[in-house]
DNA sequence: GATGAATGAGCTTTCATTCAT
DNA sequence: CATGAATGAAAGCTCATTCAT
């Protein structure tokens, strides 16, 4: 950002844009994000709206912090250990599906097609890698002490990561946000993947399918 | 296609084009792939690229049915029923992997950034729709009498293809593409989302943790 | 034009992208014409020539509305029935004389080469429209009651607007416009084509030389 | 042209060649004439219309010859002084008439659209010349001994030129080519033409109404 | 502070022309 | 002689960004 608002319409101002990017973000792809769209969605001179942030990418990058920091409250949310591990990973499925209620299309635009600022480029996106280091959070404290580690754990916590994304972005677009079978389906979806991690590490025979294609290598 | 190659060495130009597309597709994103770029990795000139591809969407819409072909190979090798479930599950995942290995990162764009062509716009696209019709097929082959239908089944259907289109681009992404660790989760979450899909219709104790989140509504 | 101008310097800018395409559609003709070329000569970049005018076609369409002003300005100053007739064609001829003195050559371009924009295509070109009624009116009240109608009136409009056109853009490119002799000349052709229009009607003996081809079909 | 063609089937070839050209450039003017088009009318590969033409321009210049040809016959029949006035004046319409039927909308864009070649240019173009001269000439031979001279020849005879040239070539775009009024009228034009170059030479009251304009300057 | 006019690099696409086959 | 694959300059147009008002 490149100056902190003072006054409360500038704040106003703030926000209408970051808005009218998320709803453009969503509505139009990265392809038909402009600053000048975007600037005439929120009502403000283009202007006004490189007086707040220096380049596009600045822009999409306080996009991408709104987004994330709620879907990071979602995952903080499923990792008090306290919790039963059912309730945690129910915590987690809500937060992030209410985390794409308000503009659905336009977070998966963020991970997905969105260029990351360059600074960040390699080292990982910093966000992204947040998001990450939370579900591998949850992975280890559902495993409890059989958890997975090192290259299984990695893969798992991708696994988990990935197939949350693709099903929620997809769920967005496909307008099955809401649905409760939706909710449903990808609880047991987290969790087949958080059980999955334990007994590949302890197999038990008969506790599950997954024994069927039990680690060789 | 505008018109249909006679010589020889215009077969390969076309080749070098689409090979060029999906290298640059997955190497620089939708926004990175312009045509004057295809044409100077391709080593080709730019007129020649617009001797066969009318337009820049021809051009991505010919990469995307070579991908898509690949991908419904491995839908088709999966979808014959007098082969065991497990075994159908395995052809598909390794099909679905193996289509990723040439230009791992080409695929996600293709299906997720890239605009597809005006007519297939409202119809759903084309592709999409078959990807999605493979992965119903699976999953009703793989639950036989037991599947779920009606909205049960179009949400399974969705959290298939989701799932596993996330988790392969995802795995792309991270160079994981390869691993055996990736191709046994992968296997054990597809195979988790068909049993599932029986499950939650015929519910029977003790089977599987799944009846944890039993159907209520 | 694609948003109205605001503050008074993008009234300017319009203004000499208006002159610098006239000028250009006379001086190098409808393949010279490049919205580059005109944004040079207008001293603008060719940015702020698309901020006004959305595409090439709605560019020379503003122009050609310019032209057509003045034209039919000719054409109502001699549309006036209280005037005698010769007063009337003198007005027509020195109008649209008048008309093309600023970009001489400018005006034949427009309405020969130019392309028409895409809607008035096959309803007839609007402004070429406009003028022919303005010439068929011209020919009635010359004629007054003995007017020719029909098929006749048709064919005889059509030969007095293409004769004056004819003349007056080839007059422009020669560097006639401004001879005296031209404008006598002119008004001779338009008092011929009216006094022949009524003669053919009322065929008198001796009265013209019309009547040397009197009509037989 | 490049080369002389020495058999049969070349000659074919390079008559096809210029009929798709002549078609072309009626149904698409100017800016629709390429040379793969032309080519690809003419059922020709577009090597071979170059192996006869160098380029473009030698193209429309062949053309423009054959058509060229046509309307100077046209004038020649037209400049037997040994014929009475009406008759002359019949062939010529007739002619011009005739050469337009064809390719009705060939001629104009020949004319006035395409460019000519370069070394014609500043001379005035050479074809434009020689019809020129022989309007000329018709006014002459009409006029007989009372014709004008210099400037006011001039004048006239540049508006003979672009009067015909003008409604002649409307014609043509509005199907009237082959009506008879048309043909009238544009002998009653030319002859006014004709007869008005005489009598303001030697202004006799009362013969037409040509005098109301009499020469004052 | 806010505005919006101005900029120009860069994109997609066409087409006259050459030359290996 | 004929073919058509290949070329690349140049066109129309967009959009991130600056800066005078």
């Amino acid at each position: 950002m490149r100056k902190e608002p003072r006054q409360g319409r500038s704040r106003a101002t703030i926000e209408s844009i970051l808005d009218a990017a998320a709803h453009i973000l969503g509505e139009r792809g990265w392809s038909g994000f402009t600053t000048n769209a975007v600037a005439e969605i929120a009502g403000v001179s283009i202007g006004s709206l490189y007086q707040y942030f220096p380049n596009k990418l600045a822009l999409i990058e306080a996009v991408r912090r709104r987004h994330f920091d709620e879907i990071m409250g979602a995952l903080r949310s499923a990792a008090d250990e306290r919790v039963p591990r059912m309730k945690r990973i129910e915590a987690f499925v809500d937060g992030v599906i209410l985390a794409h209620t308000r503009y659905p299309a336009a977070h998966r635009v963020l991970l997905e097609e969105a260029p990351r600022s360059a600074d960040s480029r390699e080292s990982h996106d910093e966000f992204g890698l947040w998001y990450v280091q939370g579900c591998r959070a949850l992975l280890q404290s559902a495993g409890e002490a059989h958890a997975a580690q090192g290259d299984r754990l990695h893969i798992s916590t991708q696994v988990l990561a990935s197939a949350v994304a693709g099903v929620v972005h997809n769920a967005a677009r496909q307008g099955l946000l809401s649905s409760p079978g939706l909710r449903l389906e990808l609880m047991t979806l987290v969790e087949s993947i958080c059980r999955n991690n334990e007994l590949t590490m302890v197999p038990e025979p008969g506790v599950g399918s997954c024994q069927a294609f039990g680690e060789r290598a």
